[in-house]
DNA sequence: TTTTTTGCAAATACTTTGCATAACG
DNA sequence: CGTTATGCAAAGTATTTGCAAAAAA
């Protein structure tokens, strides 16, 4: 899974233990099961996609099952243990193409355009960023809860 | 579609003079129905999803299929006419919750991690994020070539 | 007329769900 | 022991592809 790291033990152990507290904090029981997927996420660096998370799990459980690792995900990522790249489920196409953010809220997937105040400096590229390669478009995403939602309760 | 338009006629006008010039320059023929894909993304504000564009679509074109639709969004894109919000394709998950920005390369579709440079201050919030809800994350990510594809031309 | 694109239908990829059994607390 | 989570199988979305007919240049 081209995973490596990215600290040492002590890191990872202190990061299982805030597993557990999470779990307990959700009432949600701490199986081997999300262990052994917290583990594999937490330790790579991979941006692995659920597949390759299962495939890495099933070295450690082979009977694991591919829902289980879809649904272990999800719980993590609502426990605010990992987070998703990008936007999951449908593509959405935009055809304003001037500088802008966007806020998607996480509860109704709402997409909402933030255009530049008057006067505001466009957001900087990060300094790192020339050395991955040709940067030809530049993509931010706040995530939360709209004030529509947020209304509904 | 709860799209409205975000631009004066003249405006929309350009912009199919663009898309035109792009198709030739392309190689690509301009048709009935990617004209008016194009210009449905164009006029939209709301993000759609390919079945959105789909269903607008079809209102003035009643024989258009959603496989023509998928497939013009696709050339569309690759032609810089619009966006995509988000990624596409299947879900990718990161354990690594420090802040950090991603940079995906749009021809292998790998990830990779750009943190801040010693030094470097965070990006700050873009002033209108407050007005549109809590924002719990903030996802950064830049599009381009990777040095790896690039190489391999 | 030649080549590209379309629409149809079918296939594929990704993710989610219902239910009986197994495991946690 | 009571309840939650798992694995299995099957269903549900989202997207892509092969091919004959239609449209663009």
């Amino acid at each position: 899974m081209n995973s490596h790291l990215h600290e040492p033990k002590e890191e990872l152990d202190k990061r299982l233990a805030r597993f557990e507290d999470s779990c307990r904090q959700k009432g949600l029981r701490v199986t081997q099961q999300r262990r052994e997927i917290f583990r594999t996420v937490a330790q790579s660096s991979a941006h692995p996609s659920a597949e390759s998370v299962f495939v890495a799990v099933r070295k450690k459980m082979p009977n694991v099952s591919l829902d289980t690792v879809y649904r272990t995900l999800a719980s993590l990522e609502e426990m605010d243990l990992l987070m998703r790249v990008g936007l999951s489920s449908k593509a959405r196409f935009d055809g304003d193409l001037r500088p802008h953010c966007h806020f998607v809220c996480t509860r109704c997937g709402e997409v909402y355009d933030i255009f530049p105040q008057p006067g505001e400096a466009p957001l900087p590229l990060p300094g790192g960023a020339r050395e991955m390669g040709e940067v030809r478009q530049v993509n931010v995403q706040l995530r939360g809860i709209c004030k529509k939602c947020q209304a509904t309760k």
